[in-house]
RNA sequence: GCGGGUGUAGCUCAGUUGGUUAGAGCGCUAGAUUGUGGAUCUAGAGGUCGCCGGUUCAAGACCGGUCACUCGCCCCA
């Protein structure tokens, strides 16, 4: 058996319809708040990922790094911000700002397969930078509750939100938190304990229930923010309401990285088991700087389509379609003429091989096309064509220089 | 990387305590129908039972390994 590389898979027609009109719909939304599209190398040098977070699992043992022929290390994006912001700098964009950008494509990542989340898959997302005002959080938090909303995702999905803090806040607190686990270090789960010593923030995302037990009497996250952490965050929420835009607080939201600060937020389904969460986001004020930029702020969000397709679940139509049936010998040599006429007139038409009428259009019936223009020895003299609607099985007379003005005003 | 479940036709699945030539529905191809598709009827094609090894007179079934899928763990910038 022939099979594809584990974790990648193919799209076939039907699924590629579907991501195809969710990634026009995001596009179409981004476009709409003023994003544009940028597109960067599925590749990029390890250091591009390496710097972004040395101790993270992801960038040592989840990404697909290899040597080149000519012996640079080289990695397949596992996300697309690293890549944005790398073109920021290298492009030099920073001397224009806001920049907002909007992108699509391939991520890979060495994990093992589970559903809705491969080796290699898609995701769209978007980038504010150098907004440091809580309206830059809002602005994407609003983009994309729009575009969920607009692929049809509104049913058992919730926006769930949290705040880490400036760097001041998030210091105080994790040692707070390590102060207070340490007692109970010896109860904590195997994978806990090696968290409290590499990112101990992740114990609050804990899905042991004997660690759940422990955190109930935990240190609070908002206890330990300042008070421009803390006012941030409140206006975050205040434009929230003002926009109508419904959510949850969830102090289980935590990035471990420490260019992350402030908001954090996740759009969550409750029908996709573990993998859950569909689309996250939150603010990196000091990522581009990491990188070797400017100082500038960052705010965006990722969604993953392969889940998005998994939830909105509707079949995209094909497009209408067209079958020319001749009959006869001299019908089909004038066949391909006429298509490519009807082309030219911006007509999708399907031209069979060969066959009798009767296999003509059971093949036309077996694409899907809406409608046949069949003619033959009689057509020919009259000058006319027969148009079949396929789905009625109506049927009409048209003469040869009204075809594409008949079949036009049918599709409208 | 770790643990559980599952692998039989293109798809969804039967297949008895191990026993002759592995079945069904859908789909596909051809015909009924040489100028009209869908519906119906008839016929046909399609299988290394995921792969490798073992047990046995005999394995689709039992055992071991392996690959893939799937559910969860780890992780998720």
């Amino acid at each position: 058996m022939l099979q594809p590389v584990r974790g990648t898979h193919d799209l076939l027609p039907q699924e590629c319809r579907q991501y195809r009109a969710i990634a026009n719909s995001s596009r179409l939304i981004a476009q709409r708040y003023g994003y544009e599209e940028i597109e960067t190398p599925i590749f990029e040098f390890s250091s591009v990922f390496l710097r972004m977070g040395e101790a993270s699992d992801v960038v040592t043992k989840e990404t697909y790094t290899f040597q080149d022929r000519g012996g640079q290390e080289i990695t397949l994006r596992p996300e697309g911000t690293a890549g944005i912001m790398r073109a920021i700098i290298s492009n030099g964009l920073t001397q224009k700002t806001p920049l907002k950008y909007y992108s699509c494509g391939p991520m890979f990542r060495y994990e093992r397969p589970q559903k809705g989340r491969y080796r290699q898959f898609t995701q769209v997302g978007v980038e504010l930078v150098g907004v440091a005002e809580p309206l830059g959080d809002v602005e994407v938090i609003a983009l994309a509750e729009q575009f969920l909303k607009e692929i049809g995702l509104t049913k058992g999905i919730s926006l769930e939100i949290n705040t880490l803090g400036d760097q001041e806040s998030r210091n105080l607190y994790r040692t707070a938190l390590v102060t207070y686990l340490n007692d109970f270090r010896t109860q904590l789960s195997p994978e806990s304990q090696i968290r409290l010593d590499l990112n101990p923030l992740r114990i609050l995302d804990s899905k042991d229930v004997n660690d759940r037990k422990l955190l109930e009497n935990c240190p609070v996250f908002r206890d330990y923010l300042n008070a421009e952490s803390e006012d941030f965050f409140a206006n975050v929420l205040k434009k929230l309401d003002l926009l109508g835009i419904t959510y949850t607080l969830n102090y289980q939201i935590v990035r471990g990285l420490d260019y992350y600060c402030h908001t954090a937020f996740e759009f969550v389904s409750h029908q996709l088991g573990a993998q859950g969460t569909v689309l996250a986001g939150g603010r990196y004020d000091g990522l581009i700087s990491q990188l070797g930029g400017p100082n500038l702020a960052g705010v965006g969000w990722a969604a993953g389509l392969d889940r998005l397709v998994l939830l909105a679940e509707k079949s995209i139509d094909k497009p209408c379609l067209i079958s020319i049936i001749p009959v006869g010998d001299t019908a089909e040599s004038q066949a391909l003429q006429m298509a490519q006429d009807l082309r030219q007139e911006g007509l999708n038409i399907d031209l069979g091989y060969s066959g009798s009428l009767s296999k003509r259009m059971k093949k036309a019936n077996s694409v899907g096309a809406s409608w046949a223009v069949i003619f033959g020895d009689d057509e020919i003299k009259s000058q006319k064509v027969a148009i079949r609607d396929l789905k009625s099985g109506l049927q009409v007379e048209v003469a040869f220089d009204k075809i594409s003005d008949y079949l036009q005003s049918k599709i409208q």
